[in-house]
DNA sequence: ATCGACTAGGGTAATTTGGGGG
DNA sequence: TATGTCCAAATTACCCTAGTCG
């Protein structure tokens, strides 16, 4: 399978448009691209499908069995469950992942790491979940990005609120591995191959 | 062959109509069409002959021998048997295919995927088999989807109700690649080329 | 370093969209 | 109800030259 990035000129072949027009997308902010050093525009192949998925527009034959390989990102600042969920959603193997441990890496790697998914721990010394939830929707407007709240204890009106923030579900800890492969793939439609 | 998508202007002259007609007609569903980012339209040329056939509208010159690849829904909750049944058509190589394990996926892939044909389990958990048949026959009144049942026990008269509904055959489980191949093709003319 | 092919960007023309009203 | 026409705003296409890629 080819994920060599992209040019305009390519980008213009498939979408039917010329390059001008996607020049205008990825300077509008629709396309998400970088540069070379010599100021040439080159776009990841996951960004080009993330792209076309949201404009409902056709993918190439080439990639239409492209497996964009989702993203989960872990906030806890419980190591050993961290180990634990890492554990159990490595062993399924269909997800990519990676855990910040505290809140400052948890922004970063939202922006670096760039999730579908954040399993996010609601309870956490020095942070409010419930805030970083909602900054991670912001984020993501146009992207959405999921959310699986967990916590050892949601206060009574706890799970309420951070579904109306925009959590997709909630976990109590300890967490059921088959409970949680079945949300995550759930909510990442991993088990689609077709389109 | 040329497979680009077309603009409302192409179709317009093709149709010998403004591209403001083929607006509404994009607009009120009668043709499928899809939307670059900058909110032109643009239809892949299998919707342009679809809308054609359907209208009784004379086919260009230049899409004479163009072949419409045919689409194949597959519902059923046995994974092990949708995956013998993708096997057995995708050694065909004749149509295109797409599944579903359960109600709610395969209404919204009826919309989504579009099929021409779906093979339909008639007994699965939490779903009436005879139900989805009819909603399927609803939603395709002007554009006839064919409906093969399947069931590893068809109740007595059930063969008889699935029919009335308005599938066009009824197979049972385990079912015969050929036989199945055979009634597939014969369902979706498979050899014609579009007139 | 040279070459052919491609890309960026500006300016301009052509097309598309949406609304409103024949 | 469906289509043709007029309008302004937006998007895309086409022209060009300079610069980058491989």
């Amino acid at each position: 399978m080819n994920d060599k990035p992209l040019t305009t000129g390519e980008i213009a072949d498939y979408c039917h448009v010329t390059y001008r027009a996607v020049l205008k997308w990825i300077a509008n902010g629709k396309l998400k691209a970088y540069r070379t050093p010599g100021n040439h525009s080159r776009v990841k192949v996951e960004d080009f499908l993330n792209f076309l998925h949201r404009f409902n527009m056709p993918v190439p034959e080439i990639y239409r069995s492209y497996h964009i390989r989702k993203k989960v990102l872990i906030v806890d600042d419980d190591h050993n469950l961290v180990k634990a969920l890492i554990r159990t959603l490595r062993a399924d193997n269909k997800v990519d992942i990676d855990y910040a441990y505290d809140g400052f890496d948890a922004g970063r790697k939202l922006l670096e790491f760039n999730p579908d998914l954040v399993i996010l721990d609601i309870r956490m010394p020095g942070m409010d979940g419930y805030e970083v939830a909602k900054r991670i929707k912001e984020h993501s407007k146009d992207i959405d990005v999921k959310i699986v709240a967990m916590s050892a204890f949601f206060e009574e009106d706890g799970k309420e609120r951070i579904m109306n923030i925009g959590a997709s579900c909630c976990l109590d800890k300890p967490f059921n591995p088959e409970e949680l492969l079945g949300i995550v793939g759930d909510l990442l439609k991993l088990n689609n191959f077709v389109q």
